[in-house]
DNA sequence: AAACTTCTCAACCGCTTGCAT
DNA sequence: TATGCAAGCGGTTGAGAAGTT
């Protein structure tokens, strides 16, 4: 239990503040400086507590304040950070000259968000997700006409439709970019041998010995999808560069980079015995485009790895979901996060073609 | 024009963290 | 080490604005 709120003193107002009140308290912290909260209404003249105060300045009189609407690069860094960071808003917006962690989590909750629903991403684990995505919003006349292409393109996620494990699957792998993606990923043939070898990898992967440091872990799971996807953002990433750094932690991190990318390597030549498991020679005869295959290697991926396939939950990554929106307002911005590299991705290809469908009036 | 709904964002609340004693 | 306090954080609320019917 906390203690109770300090405004909870009789005598203390709460609610807007009045100009009075704001000409007050700025004019208080001009001459003393910041000072003790606590003491500080009372020398100021204020009726408030001084967590009021404190509240009051940080998110709106502060002078170094940045207002207006957030420019698409905020935009782009708040979803790259939240993506590494999660809901740390103080820590999101350190990164964000002049703008208040309670501007960046209003703007995150009430725009970004929804923007990354109607996509199709999780905003929690930014990961592509089907069955978020809102196929209506896509096919709205004022904001895109669908072409063949992209139709095909989503057709070819038709046959997963009837098995929410795999779709669930096909979302991880595909936001996870730790596989490399078939060359074409609107042709069903290629797409579900491809699912198979990326499940089997992720078995492997899972196979890698534990950490006990959970907070070691989730920083490795992060590097390994990123080293695998988009060294370029992990290098030029501070925060992630930082982590790097940490030297107790470097020698073991190189180590297991090399077996994330070594499990991302046994994508390319599918192993040829078994995986954690896995009867991989008669998967792969599994591997046809029709139901009942479907609908049994449903099942064997389920029940061969609960952790994978049933959590849905993927490694966080900035790249599909930054890609995806900085590719939707493509005919302004210039690209980022190297489309080149990222154009044999998974995510990248995939978030890309969501994106098309996107309406960039929302950058306007 | 009025009623209703949705959106925005400043402010609050409860909790955690860090520091001083 | 235990305790209390101040500062800070993230989730939530609610009033007013804007949009829609």
């Amino acid at each position: 239990m906390g203690r109770a709120p300090c405004c909870e003193k009789s005598g203390l107002k709460k609610g807007p503040w009045t100009p009075e009140e704001d000409e007050k308290l700025v004019a208080y912290i001009k001459k003393h400086g910041q000072g003790n909260w606590r003491t500080l209404p009372k020398n100021a003249g204020l009726a408030r507590c001084g967590k009021s105060c404190r509240l009051r300045w940080t998110n709106y009189l502060r002078p170094d304040i940045k207002r207006g609407r957030f420019s698409f690069e905020e935009e782009e860094t708040i979803i790259q950070l939240h993506s590494i960071l999660g809901n740390k808003w103080s820590a999101i917006a350190a990164r964000l000259p002049g703008r208040t962690d309670n501007e960046i989590k209003n703007y995150w909750n009430t725009h970004i968000r929804k923007r990354l629903l109607r996509m199709g991403i999780d905003p929690v684990t930014h990961a592509p997700r089907l069955d978020l995505l809102d196929l209506s919003a896509l096919l709205k006349p004022a904001a895109y006409y669908p072409t063949q292409a992209d139709l095909d393109a989503l057709r070819a996620f038709e046959p997963l439709a009837s098995y929410p494990d795999l779709l669930r699957l096909a979302s991880t792998l595909l936001s996870s970019g730790s596989a490399a993606a078939p060359a074409a990923i609107g042709d069903q043939q290629q797409l579900l041998p491809w699912l198979l070898q990326a499940q089997m990898a992720q078995a492997a992967a899972m196979a890698l010995p534990q950490q006990a440091d959970h907070q070691f872990m989730s920083q490795q799971q992060q590097q390994a999808g990123a080293a695998c996807q988009m060294p370029d953002l992990v290098h030029a990433n501070p925060m992630v560069q930082q982590q790097q750094l940490a030297a107790a932690a470097q020698q073991q991190q190189q180590q297991h980079q090399d077996m994330a990318a070594a499990a991302c390597n046994s994508m390319q030549a599918p192993p040829s015995g078994y995986v954690d498991g896995l009867d991989v020679p008669a998967l792969m005869q599994m591997v046809q485009p029709d139901a009942s295959n479907l609908q049994q290697w449903s099942s064997t991926v389920t029940s061969s790895n609960n952790n994978n396939v049933g959590s849905g939950v993927s490694t966080p990554s900035s790249s599909p979901v930054a890609a995806g929106l900085n590719h939707s307002a493509a005919s302004t911005a210039t690209t980022y996060g190297g489309g080149a590299s990222a154009s044999s991705d998974a995510a990248a290809l995939f978030s890309m073609q969501l994106s098309e469908l996107l309406d960039v009036s929302d950058y306007m």
